[in-house]
DNA sequence: GCCGTTTTCGGCCCGACTGTTTTCAGTCG
């Protein structure tokens, strides 16, 4: 799959042609290209081939000539030939916040800056405070944003956004001045990385920025205004707090929640329709039409309200116009967790101690998924420790009788030639089996997958393209021959919740869903702490389309066991 | 460079904030 290589290639296309002040439209043009094709859920080689790139939107003849030379040759002509009138180490710049394609033109041509390295060696001899418009406080917020952009190359992993917001949001809510508080942006996205945190509030403005400023958790106070505070929070993250009129607070949400694709787009729905959309709300003239709530705004343009989740500019507003948004599955709709380690392997909390949190979290049943014996950097589980530790299950499955059920499960190595780490005879003895990849991350792993479906004891691949987010591209895989196969023998694909994984992610989710393949949402958690993830997996589902029936455990327990056991029976075996 | 219920040419979302200016440019979301 080329696709995240071919967006790479028109946004970095789009900077050139920025710095170079080329017209903005064409600019913006690539731009979208990018965003496009990155967002993809299908294959971009195969829609070339299928002759459907012009049904793109946003794809013309000329970005079609382009995508098929990039398939058919690796590069594109035009592109080689304009990148070598720009150094190219320059557009490391641009990804300094506070730092635009017109400052990092004017830093090459008068300074000869071509590098963050430079930028910090001129910053330092004071040559900066020599370019017109550039005074101490700008050269101080540039060196400011290099801080920052070294900490973290600029992204946060939505896991860490969510946990600071919330525990931000839950101490704000219970201030009195505070009306309404709400998390913004692409964290309330759940995009699986987002640049700074927003919140938004409503409520007695000053009061509420200073109780913002004194919270406890907070190392540094950027700014304080009297709508707007930041602040960097003890994990080093940039958190932003805009406090905004009750009247406008909707519109205020719909805006800062973007996408800013989703935002173009809707504006230019308004135009149609004789309306002005900004942040204070709808108007028609001078007059406001909507701004309280979200839904309101989005009801006078006579559409559905977008889930936050899908606002990418991915055919969510065609759908709402059409009032055939999908029915996406809520965060309360998860009845069990699949996907939990014990102290018997690799985890930290006992079997009872999960169990008692997952009765607190709602769930009526888990499954204890320990790694199999190959696995031994996690103490891999012998079959006698299988027999036994399902011993303690039944006991505690006695003890909880009636409140929740704990199923006997195990994530199972699929060993490199994709046969199973543990014979047929101990995994009939299991009520739920995840195989999982845990070596040779670099070969296509297809096929490995492909046989492990095929045995009629395994119900879910977990993390099934092996990718950590920001750490470890996945490995080489055919997304879609998995996908087939998974809905051909009923094997649920996973959505792993653990924070660094997100494993199917949100495009692969949607691609899921038009298979027909079952997902399970699940957290891998290792310790009980770790549960509230689920809430990640919830998330990326949600962005990939999914619905409540897609997914296995969101179905009571006899439903449940009725899944698995089908997939036994389609096979042969009991 | 794309696109079409006003158009195959001439548009293309919108406003705030900051820092540096004294009327505005650049950046951001």
């Amino acid at each position: 799959m080329k696709n995240k290589e071919l967006a790479n290639l028109f946004d970095e296309w789009a900077d050139i042609l920025e710095f170079k002040e080329d017209n903005p439209y064409h600019i913006r043009a690539y731009r979208n290209a990018a965003r496009l094709i990155r967002d993809l859920s299908e294959d971009i080689e195969i829609l070339a081939r299928e002759g459907k790139l012009l049904e793109l939107p946003g794809i013309g003849q000329k970005l079609q000539a382009k995508i098929i030379e990039f398939l058919k040759t690796g590069k594109i002509e035009e592109f080689e030939k304009l990148k070598q009138q720009v150094p190219d180490t320059i557009f490391s710049l641009l990804d300094i916040p506070g730092v635009g394609p017109k400052t990092v033109k004017l830093l090459y041509e008068t300074l000869g800056i071509r590098s963050v390295e430079d930028l910090k060696r001129a910053i330092e001899k004071g040559e900066l405070l020599k370019l017109p418009g550039f005074g101490l406080k700008k050269v101080e917020k540039i060196k400011k944003g290099i801080e920052l952009l070294e900490k973290n190359g600029g992204r946060i992993l939505l896991g860490v956004a969510v946990f600071i917001a919330d525990r931000i949001i839950n101490l704000l809510k219970e201030h009195s001045a505070v009306e309404r508080i709400s998390v913004a942006g692409s964290t309330r996205r759940m995009k699986e990385t987002v640049g700074d945190i927003d919140i938004l509030a409503t409520g007695k403005n000053l009061e509420i920025i200073e109780a913002f400023v004194n919270l406890p958790n907070i190392k540094e106070v950027l700014w304080k205004g009297t709508k707007k505070a930041t602040v960097i929070v003890e994990e080093g993250e940039q958190v932003d707090l805009r406090v905004t009129e009750p009247e406008s607070y909707g519109a205020a949400l719909q805006y800062f929640t973007g996408s800013k694709a989703h935002n173009i787009h809707l504006r230019t729905i308004c135009l149609k329709q004789g309306y002005k959309l900004n942040e204070y709300g709808l108007f028609k003239e001078e007059e406001k039409i909507a701004g309280k709530t979200e839904e309101e705004i989005y009801k006078a343009l006579g559409m559905e309200t977008p889930p936050p989740e899908i606002r990418e500019d991915t055919g969510e507003i065609e759908a709402a116009l059409e009032h055939k948004l999908p029915n996406l599955i809520d965060y309360k709709d998860i009845k069990g967790d699949l996907h939990i380690h014990s102290n018997w392997s690799d985890g930290v909390s006992t079997i009872e101690e999960i169990a008692l949190k997952a009765l607190k979290m709602g769930y009526k049943y888990i499954a204890i998924t320990d790694h199999s014996k190959s696995l031994k950097v996690a103490n891999g589980l012998s079959e006698e420790d299988v027999l036994r530790r399902n011993e303690e299950i039944d006991k505690l499955n006695e003890k909880f009788k009636g409140k929740i059920r704990i199923l006997k499960g195990m994530e199972v190595d699929i060993l490199p030639d994709g046969s199973l780490d543990y014979d047929n005879e101990i995994l009939s003895q299991l009520d739920f089996v995840v195989a999982a990849i845990h070596s040779r991350f670099t070969q296509d792993n297809t096929e490995r997958i492909i046989k492990a479906m095929e045995n009629p004891y395994v119900n879910a691949i977990a993390h099934p393209t092996g990718r950590l987010i920001g750490q470890r591209e996945g490995y080489p895989l055919d997304i879609e021959a998995i996908m087939k196969k998974a809905a051909e023998t009923g094997t649920a694909l996973e959505v792993n919740a653990y924070y660094n994984r997100l494993d199917l992610k949100d495009i692969h989710c949607r691609l899921a869903v038009k298979f027909g393949v079952k997902l399970v949402i699940s957290t891998d958690s290792h310790h009980v702490d770790h549960m509230w993830m689920i809430k990640l997996g919830v998330g990326t589902a949600r962005r990939g389309w999914v619905r409540k029936e897609d997914v296995i455990n969101t179905k009571n327990l006899k439903d449940l066991q009725k899944f698995l056991k089908e997939k036994r029976r389609k096979f042969g075996t009991k």
